[in-house]
DNA sequence: AACAGGATGTATAGCGTTTCAATATTAGTA
DNA sequence: TACTAATATTGAAACGCTATACATCCTGTT
């Protein structure tokens, strides 16, 4: 089946593709008569103007920049994409979102549309799983095409905007140890995630410096979905005594932390009497459960404000500019899901 | 500052178009030598190609649909997404997303965005405040793009998926009235939002089939922003003698009574034993409360799904076809925010 | 009946790529 | 060296629309 064009309609009503374009065009230079015949007529082949064409003539005028994240539903990174949001608002620019749902395939898929859609740049938090492959990277590179990581990629040279996860994770557990904590575990996230390497890798280094020592008992594969965690959580106190209980759990992120509280609230575990959980990100939902959640704070709104600015810097400097490498601080939040055993602060 | 072209880097290199078109879609046809001598120029033009222009001559290949929600940070929506995105998906479509944050401009803007770019199709949850201009969606409707609406808007014919707000409200107050409940409040959202005006009809519309009658203080502004409503509910208890509490909220929309819920907590006013809490939308968070919300569930992921059947189909229909107008059923779900106050199961 | 002048409509020239047949260059071989 | 078989490169023709300049049709006036 052939692809319908405005000639075809034209033809077809008998008039010229001038005429058609203007009717399409919401032009108030075609008589009633004319432009209903038209309409008429386009109905009737199910004519769809292709946009391509018609932004060839005029250039490109919107200004919106895209965005990949690697899970829409996870509040981490539509924070991060409020705060570029609200930059690029403020720059005369939309955002566009989409999530390659950690998948490698997606993501080169959507930062090939964006580019080839004329999106004037694009914030991408890589899916880094492996031998990451980052040809498509180096093809935006190629063609000077703007954009911005949210994470270091190994090989390639790029603008990045980050936090250092392994000193945020250090951070918070050598709080634990110094308030008296002995048993300490790590509930581990999903092993393709590069996250989870760093985070384990932060929580081992901790104990580098303490009294403590590590032992890879320590580390629990647990994973990052609701459910998983919730599930694997409840197995993990089924096969202990309780005087094998740790006394505080360092988590992978906030949501596995709420799946680790639901979890111990089902066997009739106190948060933080008997166990003190920490999360990692601060997410929003966290933040206002009822136990509040003690965890380690990534300012995702800077995180995007930051990543925006630097992408709408590039897209709009005319000739090309070195990149950048930003390091955001994290800032570990002590609430009320942990608790001090010993007196030191 | 003229545009720089393919031409003008061939110029510059001394070879032609074709060279350097080959040059960035990575044909192997072109001498290293050559290739990194165009490389540089390109680099030194800071030459980005336009997308338009390659796509005008391609064709558009990929298969891609927008969606336009109301809110990136509302679990809701996000669910909503996952939904279509499934469906897509499967399909072999990817999915863009974009948010209106409820403001008719942006919506206008992304609709005529996504027509303009090629990308096959739009699901819409329409801001629909006051007088709706709806413009663009008729311009749509000219063009024969294909698009989906989450919510009904009036003067307008087009394929709809939704849910019933009204019916909804009036049986989870129904509920709360058969169980004791006689001292019932709404706490309404914002005044701008369209659901507002709903979920206070089907409030009000439960008593008429009640022997308790209403009351206009029974409706209560509150809005829908959690801090606000935090505040909100603060101040309305504040006013109050204990004797006057209301035994039942029912509240706009999960995250309001998320809100509600924490300043309860503040004011030690137990959930639900001194107060029935009631949400509206059922989103994941609430769900997995450590008082699990009574709530009315909107088949989210569902409505995403049928979203995106409908708007795929009708893409990949050569003629038009007649608009579809679905309605999903809601759920009332009663967990542990609310109290049995009589027998009355 | 002729004509000004606005309302309608037409024809054509781009827009910036990619494609592809034709041509040029190079390497390899006898 | 001459010739063939690869390998590189060229340049003109699309792609489907919009804009622009120009032609035509009316209308109502003189």
């Amino acid at each position: 089946m052939k692809k319908i064009t405005i000639e075809d309609v034209a033809k077809r009503s008998g008039v010229s593709k001038g005429t058609v374009s203007a009717v399409i065009n919401a032009k108030n230079t075609v008589k009633p008569a004319t432009r209903n015949h038209i309409l008429e007529v386009m109905k009737e082949l199910n004519f769809r103007p292709k946009g391509v064409a018609r932004n060839l003539k005029n250039g490109n005028q919107d200004k919106t920049i895209g965005i990949i994240i690697k899970d829409l539903t996870y509040p981490f990174y539509t924070a991060i994409v409020s705060g570029a949001r609200d930059y690029a608002t403020n720059k005369g620019y939309s955002v566009i979102v989409s999530s390659s749902d950690d998948n490698h395939e997606r993501e080169k898929y959507f930062s090939h549309l964006f580019s080839t859609k004329d999106i004037k740049g694009v914030i991408i938090a890589p899916v880094v799983e492996g031998a990451a492959e980052i040809e498509h990277l180096f093809r935006l590179k190629m063609i000077n095409y703007p954009f911005v990581l949210l994470e270091d990629v190994k090989g390639i040279q790029a603008n990045v905007v980050t936090i250092d996860n392994i000193k945020a994770i250090k951070r918070a557990v050598k709080y634990l140890i110094s308030t008296g904590h002995t048993k300490i575990v790590h509930f581990a996230g999903p092993s393709s995630s590069s996250h989870t390497q760093e985070r384990i890798e932060g929580f081992r280094y901790a104990f580098s410096e303490s009294p403590l020592v590590f032992h890879n008992d320590m580390i629990v594969s647990i994973g990052s979905h609701f459910d998983e965690s919730y599930v694997k959580t409840i197995e993990y106190f089924k096969e202990k005594q309780r005087s094998d209980y740790p006394t505080a759990i360092v988590c992978f992120n906030d949501l596995q932390a709420l799946a680790v509280m639901m979890a111990l609230k089902e066997l009739q575990i106190c948060v933080p009497e008997d166990i003190s959980v920490v999360g990692n990100d601060d997410i929003f939902y966290a933040k206002i459960y009822p136990i509040p959640l003690t965890t380690i704070n990534a300012p995702q709104h800077e995180i995007g404000r930051r990543a925006a600015e630097i992408l709408i810097t590039n897209i709009e400097s005319p000739s090309l500019l070195p990149n950048e490498h930003v390091i955001l601080e994290t800032e570990f939040v002590v609430r009320e899901s942990s608790r001090v055993l010993i007196g030191k602060k």
